[in-house]
RNA sequence: GCGCCCGUAGCUCAGGGGAUAGAGCGCCGGCCUCCGGAGCCGGGUGCGCAGGUUCGAUUCCUGCCGGGCGCACCA
């Protein structure tokens, strides 16, 4: 596979070396005692002034080297030896942090490696082909997406690709709850609205679903079927109309999720796990490894032993398995497909399931580390600055459906992904649809539409864009230009640390960044000017741009427009 | 009551053992003879409270206060 090792991955390794070098030397000077190097970082300080990296190799060190740090620094930092590197100068600040700053055109290689690695760029390998599952929505087939699911539909996939990007072998899967109680609902509240129809009494149950949506599930039953069930068994005919609306519910949430540009590899069903006597054998393993027992007629699993409150139900006193039972094969089955990590995306109201799933997995002889489960917390909605109420009884709620029909598929997306899953998430509509600066969608799509019209431009005039390898960019070196430059550089790092932090929002905050470093350089700089080498160095510079917020629209499922 | 998540700028949110804590929106003031103004530039007395660990805490730990969500032989 490509792997992007960048100038800033190299340099900073680079100064790693060169500490060690240092340090080295000035044990053998006696500067120093021999002490073992602890753990230190190099990183990219917060402050310009702080160099372009910093170490804090000395302060980590004061201990060990029973030496005041700022001396360790001056020592250090005088066995630095500069020559072959890009580092210009070292300086000992603050505490003891020993600053590095580097030549202006140090990071400018990145560029040509761009445009060479094209839609390659930011591909780095910390998954090592490694396959991870990556679970989310799983909606219940019974009724319609809602915003819950649309955020964990957006988050669910962005993570998948940034996991792919980052070198994992990625399965997306689609978990269908098709068994249990709520089909039993289901299919009582199907058969309600199937006699409603025909002009009988009936009541959907309390418990059931009461959205119109199962009306219209109907009326297309009745079309087809007509009254042929009027008289038959309740039993049979729940049964078939409940195999036709899953099928109908379960094609429109596929679709709709596709309009999302959401595409599973794997749609699982529970009842598979029933009917394939998976759940039987998940229990019989339990058994043999001896954390079940029974009670009051119900066999129960002992979570305690895992750290849970208290011990769960897996078989009720009617025989029944419970959901929890079906999960814990659901899991085994993950675990027996080979998958090294599972990665599990649920909606914040399921923490309290999250322990004692993961006992399960440690009871069924798997490591619970291998599970990852995020929670995501609540959205929700505004409408001209009030709050959306939403009412699951009533059927009264936004679907994904809608919202993709008010705001599209590119801000909904970004919407969803631009937080941290654990921040609740006020989502905006009015703002969301809004074609104007406001909205920060389009402010990034609009750094690539841009850079499309200067090369559009390029064509009109009938010249080729640049050779990168041939381009003089030592002429490069405005303040625009190397601020974006390094943000450019960053990217594969970006890439590392959104995948290995599972925060997909990293990386749109990153890419609005980005897209605000390409603003103020084009508006202070023209690309296309009567300078020809400026120019070509330029168009280097907004072409590496344009194919880094192209790979970063793309890890977010977000189009890269070329004109708006 | 117990458990999980969250309290950062007027609002919505990033950050997260280090040196001067950031962004967007809103508000105020500037910038188009020029590649797309859906843009740019400038304007900021903010880490809920109290202890603790540390050379150093907004970040880690404990307690308290405030908000959300859980605590079924539901899923």
């Amino acid at each position: 596979m490509v792997e992007t090792i960048g100038v800033v991955e190299k340099t900073r390794r680079s100064i790693a070396g060169m500490l060690k070098a240092a340090f080295g030397s000035a044990c053998r000077k006696g500067a120093l005692p021999e002490v073992e190097v602890p753990d230190f970082v190099v990183e990219v300080p917060r402050e310009k002034d702080h160099g372009d990296f910093a170490t804090n190799l000395a302060l980590v060190l004061a201990k060990p080297a029973r030496s005041a740090p700022r001396r360790i620094a001056e020592t250090l930092a005088s066995e630095i030896d500069l020559r072959n590197s890009p580092v210009e100068r070292v300086e000992v600040a603050g505490p003891g942090f020993i600053n590095f700053h580097l030549k202006r055109d140090w990071a400018f290689s990145e560029l040509p490696l761009i445009l060479r690695l094209g839609e390659n760029y930011g591909r780095v390998n910390i998954g090592g082909g490694r396959k991870v599952q990556v679970e989310f929505v799983s909606a219940n087939p019974t009724g319609l997406l809602h915003m819950g699911n649309a955020r964990g539909a957006a988050l669910g996939d962005s993570l998948a690709s940034l996991l792919e990007f980052a070198g994992f072998d990625v399965s997306r899967e689609y978990y269908i709850n098709d068994a249990g109680n709520q089909i039993e609902h289901f299919g009582r509240s199907l058969e309600a609205r199937y006699l409603q129809i025909l002009g009988r009494q009936a009541r959907v149950p309390e418990e059931g679903y009461h959205g119109e949506d199962i009306v219209e599930t109907m009326k297309g039953f009745v079309r087809q079927f007509g009254d042929r069930y009027l008289d038959s068994p309740p039993e049979d005919r729940r049964r078939a109309m409940v195999e036709y609306a899953l099928k109908e519910k379960i094609g429109a949430i596929r679709r709709t999720l596709e309009e999302f540009g959401v595409v599973y590899d794997v749609w699982f069903s529970e009842q598979f796990l029933h009917d394939s006597g998976a759940v039987r054998e998940a229990i019989d393993r339990l058994r043999r490894r001896g954390f079940l027992y029974d009670h009051e007629d119900a066999l129960w699993f002992r979570a305690s032993d895992f750290g849970v409150e208290k011990d769960e139900v897996l078989v009720r006193s009617n025989g029944v398995p419970t959901y929890f039972a079906a999960d814990i094969a659901y899991h085994m089955n993950k675990f027996e497909r080979g998958f090294d990590r599972v990665i599990n995306i649920w909606g914040a109201d399921h923490h309290g399931h999250v322990p004692r799933m993961k006992g399960a997995v440690a009871a069924l002889g798997y490591d619970p580390e291998a599970l990852q489960i995020i929670l995501m917390q609540l959205v929700r909605l505004y409408r001209n600055g009030e709050i959306v109420r939403m009412s699951k009884r009533t059927g009264q709620f936004v679907t994904l459906e809608e919202l993709l029909e008010e705001v599209g598929r590119d801000a909904a997306r970004y919407f969803f992904v631009m937080r941290s899953p654990d921040s609740h998430l006020e989502f905006d509509l009015d703002l969301a649809k809004a074609r104007t600066n406001e909205n920060p969608v389009f402010y990034i799509q609009y750094a690539h539409a841009r850079i499309c019209s200067i090369f559009r431009q390029l064509e009109e005039q009938r010249r080729d864009p640049p050779d990168p390898d041939r381009a003089d960019l030592s002429l490069l070196g405005e303040e625009p230009e190397i601020l974006l430059i390094r943000k450019l550089a960053d990217f594969p790092e970006e890439v590392a640390a959104s995948a290995r932090d599972l925060a997909p929002h990293r990386l749109a905050r990153y890419l609005h960044e980005l897209a605000g470093l390409l603003h103020s350089f084009y508006n202070a700089h023209r690309v296309i000017s009567g300078r020809p080498g400026l120019t070509e160095a330029r168009l280097v510079l907004v072409g590496a741009t344009r194919v880094v917020i192209g790979n970063g629209l793309r890890l977010l499922g977000l189009s890269a427009p070329e004109r708006m």
